[in-house]
DNA sequence: TGGATTTGACCTGG
DNA sequence: CCAGGTCAAATCCA
């Protein structure tokens, strides 16, 4: 496997690297020419900056042999969630090595604005069923932190957790930090017939899932067309180990999966959906995709990104569901007025933060 | 009535 | 010791 994650990730970064420069090239062509759209140049620019985000992550996660330290350790259900969770951070670097030993849980945030006007209640919905299990203000924070879990953790086992934050500075951007991938089963996707994924006002969720090819793009559109935006910073992820459970398979196919998903999202965006360049933010289609060691896509694929359509990310929300019934579903919930409303989500990927 | 949210207390790691 | 994260009882809502 190292062998071929190695040679693979290289490849795909210079695969990357490559498609950045090729978009540049477009790009100095459209500025040339009167007749291309801004959207069309935006759309370039995000595509350069997503290959350029993907090829950095791919070298800062160049890890030593990710593996996946399965340690299924079924936490207990009850049992002090912190073991797992307290997995470890990406966000320092050097604690990914030391970090060997816990498990991590994959972990990866995102920024999400949400724009007044949309009618968003719920920033995101990201295809999963959350459940907010507390709030905690946080120190030099202005508002409080929520966390959610998966709704379907004491059935199907599922850790994923996911934190959401609002910006001091930005109210209405919040920040999703997800953890853990979602083992649960269609559960937690939004099925066209559930409520949750049904709802179209919900802010949908963005949800990227590093790993992920998966998920409709369409559906994701859809949903973003609602009015988020999404910007996908970084992500980062880990692998998760905890899947033993998911195909071996995999890496073959995600290899293939990953780089063409990059396109196929990308593309889809643009032409199935209309979405505002803005939307397409680097993040977007790339983010969603967004550069994991080929390792990580891996665990994630199977893990996630298939249950995942929900978000990616597994992230978000819950909301979907919950917004059926509450706003909060999403996670989003927070006490402070209103916001939801009228926001546009934005969903942003830092990964720099981990580093 | 069941499921979800709220919220203060408790636990854990740094 | 402190801050972050989770638990769990109380409460809310459909």
């Amino acid at each position: 496997m190292d062998n071929f994650s190695a040679d693979w990730e290289q490849k795909s970064l210079i695969n990357e690297l490559t498609q950045g420069m090729e978009l540049a090239k477009q790009l100095q062509i459209h500025l040339n020419v009167t007749s291309s759209s801004h959207e069309t140049r935006e759309l370039l620019v995000h595509k350069i900056l997503n290959s350029y985000d993907k090829a950095l992550s791919m070298l800062k996660f160049r890890a030593p042999a990710a593996e996946p330290h399965p340690e299924l350790s079924p936490r207990s259900l009850t049992g002090s969630p912190n073991s797992e969770d307290s997995d470890f951070d990406f966000k320092d670097h050097e604690h990914v090595n030391a970090s060997r030993k816990r498990k991590s849980v994959p972990r990866w945030t995102k920024q999400v604005q949400v724009c007044p006007g949309t009618g968003l209640e719920g920033p995101l919905d990201d295809g999963f069923s959350w459940r907010k299990y507390g709030q905690k203000d946080i120190l030099g924070a202005k508002f409080p932190r929520g966390y959610y879990r998966c709704t379907h953790r004491n059935v199907q086992g599922c850790l994923a957790t996911k934190q959401v934050q609002r910006s001091d500075e930005d109210p209405t951007i919040f920040e999703i930090t997800y953890r853990g991938r979602h083992t649960c089963t269609e559960s937690s996707r939004p099925t066209p017939s559930e409520p949750n994924a049904a709802l179209g006002n919900q802010p949908q969720q963005i949800n990227q899932h590093p790993p992920q090819n998966h998920q409709n793009p369409q559906e994701t559109l859809l949903s973003f067309q609602t009015g988020l935006k999404v910007l996908t910073k970084d992500l980062n992820t880990e692998n998760q180990p905890v899947s033993s459970f998911y195909f071996p398979s995999t890496s073959l196919f995600k290899a293939e999966n990953y780089v063409p998903s990059h396109t196929m999202t990308g593309n889809n965006l643009m032409t199935t959906t209309n979405f505002s360049p803005s939307f397409m933010s680097p993040g977007t289609s790339g983010s969603n995709y967004f550069s994991v060691s080929p390792t990580n896509m891996t665990s994630f694929d199977s893990n996630q990104a298939l249950p995942a359509p929900e978000s990616e990310l597994g992230g978000i929300v819950p909301a979907s569901a919950a917004s059926a019934t509450t706003s909060p579903t999403l996670g989003l919930d927070f006490p402070f007025g209103g916001l939801d409303d009228q926001f546009e989500p934005t969903f942003t990927f830092d990964n720099s933060r981990f580093f």
